[in-house]
DNA sequence: TAAAAATACTCCATAGGTATTTTAT
DNA sequence: ATAAAATACCTATGGAGTATTTTTA
């Protein structure tokens, strides 16, 4: 499981249209259904219905969201903590 | 930035040598090299301090190590989240 | 000088693309 | 009929390997 992979699911979750997430996610659509197979197939579960349009979370899916959400979300801070120091460092240099 | 680097970059903080930390990443020393590089090039900030052993972390990796850890913890969550749903469907499944 | 890290290369797995087919409205 | 998803196929990038060359304690 990575990052892309958590966003390309999130985008799914929002969008509920492969094509849209997709260009979102600045991918093409097959790319994004193979990615979504791929986090589906490595966790075992479907995390969407399909064959029924929009397409929708199942439980799994459901249940991924919030903790995906979070995880991203944690990882943006952690490129932001570097960033922050890296503006000290030149913020000190400047004085 | 993916969590696989976010992994490497953590074994590396804590074993604070590339060979045992590549071994822990069930990888190779050279590829734990290129990773954190890697990483190091994206977030265009050193995290480790070179040419002195034991390796240790710049201000910018001890600032990241945190936040990463928290990131990797927090995918840990979502793919529990996940495997509790199925283990729900299975309970269910055998009433 | 004996460990550890970096580098030079090689290879292959896979992310992502195009083209097409299948499916649900 | 038409718009969306899946599938088949292809390519290129880069993750990870082996072998070797710097390093620094």
């Amino acid at each position: 499981m990575e990052l892309r992979q958590l966003r390309h699911f999130l985008a799914l979750a929002e969008e509920q249209n492969f094509i849209r997430a997709a260009k979102r996610e600045h991918i093409v659509q097959s790319g994004l259904s193979n990615s979504i197979h791929s986090l589906e197939r490595e966790l075992e579960t479907p995390l969407y219905v399909r064959g029924s349009r929009p397409i929708r979370l199942t439980a799994a899916g459901f249940a991924l969201e919030g903790p995906a959400r979070r995880t991203i979300s944690s990882a943006g801070y952690a490129q932001q903590a570097v960033r922050d120091t890296r503006e000290a460092i030149t913020g000190t240099l400047r004085i």
